[in-house]
DNA sequence: ACGCATCGTTTCCTTCGGGAAACAATAATG
DNA sequence: CATTATTGTTTCCCGAAGGAAACGATGCGT
């Protein structure tokens, strides 16, 4: 069929009896309806309609013609309704990439949301590795950098700040002795910097005071689970974020080190992509994590410890 | 929906699984397709494909889209599918007008019409108007005139000459005595002309000798069989048609006046409207009295004499 | 690693379809 | 009976959309 508005045209001058009320019904010129339709009659080689000034009469075969039609008509009006529900009633498939460290509050916050929303399917990518959205088809990515990157063709959605303190196993510190601001730089430590054989720590105290420490850690690695698990194990002090610390110290397997120092901010943000036609299934999960993520945070020591982590304390 | 092709050009996206085999399918510039598809992804609010170069995804919502849309197109195609077998298969109703004279021979040629067609419906109009085919909603009018006249907006089937010839009944043909072309005149005479009180025959012989015979008719009247009653009672000579003339004479209610004489031929004819999108059903019993009436037309004396002109003999 | 073919998208120019206006026909009204 | 309002169709002009061409991206073959 050469135009497809045709069946819609027809349609709308057989439902209201002629060419200038489907006109006005539509808003469209009547002379756009009468070329139209002439122009359907002459292609399917039938006369559809039976029309003078003042009359109007579907003919035989355009009344069954039109039977088809509005069948047509109705098909896409569900298709747009399907549209329609997308958009407001999330459903679907969304991916997430968090880090390994995010894995427990991840876990702590899920089933609610899938409570809430059964139609939507979460899959999770857990990786401390970043996350290229666009190459590997994420829809959204959870981040906490001291900084946060800005790339021209991300939104991000800032959900919480947590201070970095020091701590280390009970153990290390017993063989360690007193340990002060000054004697720290030569004190076994721990470090998220993988790449260089020193690194530094920008800590403050809470009369503002700043101390660079600059050390050489027995083991450098960006992954905070080794890190904290090391630390666990007694070979150095570690710099971790606030709600890792507070967690494990509960369960005495870490105690603060200068507790009244600590390090720059790390901003936990969610990353996604500006593409157009978000679908609600991601809105709805990005308004979760954003909500719920801060509180689970902010009293993270109700979280509780991960089995392995239990395992490797006794 | 702002363009119903729109749905038409997805569902071949997806078919074809890319624009540009799906513009080949199309015929159409891959372009319109990629601008198309983007116009109703923006309308609907939602993306229906994913794509980039080389990779394309329908999306969940995309499929469910598609298979609406896809009922939709079945139901064009069923709806153009009952215009081509409109073409194809006469069906419907067709509205004939024919002149009170044919009656008799349309009612012989009816019956193996609607044999043929079963699923045509005729509805014949039977008096000696002029017949306005546009505005009494006719198909065809059936006409015997001497002249055909020439309307631009209408097409002209010719079906037969028939001569005109001198009757009267065999009474009153006793009472006058011999008559001659020369006394012709002085009779009583019966005419079509209803608007004059004289009229003129032009009469021609078998050696082409041409006689123009004025005359003061008793009776005027543009009714043939008003005019055959008319005649058969013995009021006047009547210049019939030779359908007529034969049928009436074989059961002796007329006999021939001046046989070697007649008048203009009377041409018996189809006139149909020129507009587009004639039904298969129409033309169809224009074929059928095309064939059939010049047959019966030749043969009239085997038509049976309508009842009533049976009791005004007797 | 490089060149090539083909992809989907975007740009830009030309053409044709949209739409305002005019026309002829017809019914309603004074 | 004349006038008016409204109908569906046709005309004509201009701008929006079609479509050729260009562009950047990507997979394949050498």
């Amino acid at each position: 069929m050469r135009d497809l508005n045709d069946i819609a045209y027809f349609a709308a001058v057989a439902r209201h009896q002629g060419f200038s009320a489907a006109a006005r019904a539509l808003n469209v010129p009547k002379s756009l309806l009468s070329k139209h339709i002439a122009a359907l009659e002459q292609e399917l080689g039938v006369r559809l309609l039976e029309r003078s000034t003042r009359m109007l009469r579907v003919t035989e075969v355009g009344q069954r013609f039109l039977d088809h039609c509005e069948q047509a008509l109705a098909n896409v009006e569900t298709a747009q309704a399907v549209a329609v529900a997308a958009q407001l009633e999330p459903q679907g498939t969304v991916r997430l990439a968090c880090p390994l460290g995010f894995a427990p509050m991840i876990a702590h916050v899920m089933p609610d949301f899938s409570r809430r929303y059964p139609k939507v399917q979460v899959l999770i990518s857990v990786s401390n590795r970043r996350v290229d959205l666009v190459a590997e088809q994420m829809d959204i990515a959870l981040r906490a950098r001291p900084e946060i990157e800005m790339d021209e063709t991300l939104v991000v959605r800032r959900l919480s700040v947590a201070r970095r303190r020091l701590a280390a196993s009970p153990q290390l510190l017993e063989r360690l002795g007193a340990i002060t601001i000054d004697s720290l730089h030569k004190q076994p430590t721990l470090s998220m910097n993988s790449e260089h054989g020193t690194d530094r720590w920008t800590l403050v105290n809470e009369a503002g005071d700043t101390k660079d420490v600059d050390h050489r850690p027995v083991i450098g690695c960006d992954d905070f689970t080794v890190l904290e698990r090391a630390a666990i194990e007694g070979l150095g002090i570690a710099l971790l974020p606030d709600h890792m610390c507070q967690r494990i110290m509960r369960v005495g397997l870490l105690a603060p080190v200068l507790p009244t120092w600590s390090a720059a901010e790390a901003i936990a943000h969610l990353v996604f992509t500006t593409r157009q036609g978000m679908l609600p299934a991601v809105r709805s999960l990005i308004d979760h994590l954003a909500t719920q993520l801060p509180r689970v945070m902010a009293r993270c020591s109700e979280v509780e410890v991960a089995p392995r982590l239990h395992e490797a304390a006794e």
